[in-house]
DNA sequence: CGTTGCGGTTAATGAGCGTTAACAGATCCT
DNA sequence: AGGATCTGTTAACGCTCATTAACCGCAACG
């Protein structure tokens, strides 16, 4: 199944990146391709070119192009939950109160939103590319991560209706999935600043879920 | 020009609403579905078909499908920024402080993201798919919507660097423009309290612009 | 009453593109 | 050595789909 035994190759030292692998290469750039130019704008051929193989080559890797996204899709949604179960559970072993539960899946979800900014953008606009069966995984997943978030967010504000949380969260995941639509790398104060800024945004429109009612 | 010279129909009262026409009727439906599958997904077939007409009937209509898309665009942005501009104008005609500009300015978008969730979609979704020259003039209305916004929050919050005031900006737009993923209208508490609910969210994460900083 | 033009129709065209076929050079195992 | 497997290649196929061509009814209008 693994074609590469052990990382022996023109290794110069103790590579602790273990080597991407060539389908590790091509999910990588067709992520970076779909998110540039769209699922359907961009054509087998120059994904192939991206990794140095051309065009049908891609075959010997992956049962075709909706396979690709499908793998994207699915791995995103899947790192993010879990990810988010993780953090919940380390901080409740730590004994520690909602309020720090839910900062820590904001702080995981800001690293996703900053370090793979292509699959933030994919994973909700080009979900309905993707065959049924993987869509529903995909929206199975998605699902779990809201209620996730939902429940933590309930925990901590003990009166508000559950519709309500639900929108809440998916209004904070816009929130902070908004740093694709930032031209490219440009106008980001680098990206401790920026994660420092989304943190404070996300944690002040929480605060006011429960609060005076605005006008 | 105007096929339609007075609305003399089978019409039985007075039509408030003008009677759309042929290429509004198209424009929604098109709207519609490209939010739906996508600008790629749907076909010229299908648009017609949602008026109607039958394939390349569109074509007395519009120059092609990428046209359509164009007015869209062009269309949802640059309503937005009218209707901004308007407010601004409107609430500093009434000598209301920094505040009360920005609140309005929610409220106006908030109004196009739960009247428009199409427009909304579309307008972040498949802005790549247009010419050269239309997308270059919607940034450029997007880019002077996203200034207006920058300036009023930045007279808000004094302190804050341009660069700052701009990501909480987009930030902001992406959680107002949260709604459209909200599965079609399901789990939406009304349109008013979604409303009211936004609004609250978004004073609260500009609140937490200046202030304390997180952790 | 012609005729002009708007708003349709169906059939044909042609490009783009995902996918498959057929073939070939390594590498590895025995 | 010699097959087997893995990973490429190029050429061909076939389908989808936007767009155009050619044709037509019909309302308005002089």
């Amino acid at each position: 199944m693994n074609p590469a035994p052990t990382d022996a190759s023109p290794a110069r030292t103790a590579p602790s990146v273990p080597a991407p692998t060539r389908r590790e290469q091509i999910l990588r750039e067709a992520a970076r391709l779909f998110a540039e130019r769209g699922f359907h704008g961009v054509g087998v051929d120059e994904i192939g070119a991206a990794v140095g193989i051309s065009g049908p080559g891609l075959y010997r890797h992956f049962a075709g192009k909706d396979a690709m996204l499908a793998e994207l899709l699915v791995g995103i949604s899947g790192r993010l939950l879990a990810s988010g179960r993780e953090r919940r559970a380390a901080a409740e072993a730590a004994d520690a109160g909602p309020a720090a539960v839910l900062g820590s899946l904001i702080d995981g979800h800001i690293d996703f939103a900053l370090d793979d900014r292509a699959l933030i953008i994919l994973h909700d606009r080009e979900l309905g590319q993707l065959r049924e069966a993987d869509r529903k995984q995909v929206r199975s997943l998605q699902r779990q991560y809201v209620e996730l978030w939902v429940d933590v967010v309930r925990a901590l504000h003990c009166g508000v209706a559950e519709d309500d949380a639900r929108a809440a969260v998916h209004a904070v995941f816009g929130l902070l999935n908004s740093t694709p639509h930032l031209g490219r790398v440009g106008g980001l104060p680098g990206r401790d600043a920026t994660a420092a800024l989304l943190r404070r945004l996300a944690h002040g429109a929480l605060a006011a879920l429960t609060g005076p009612a605005r006008h």
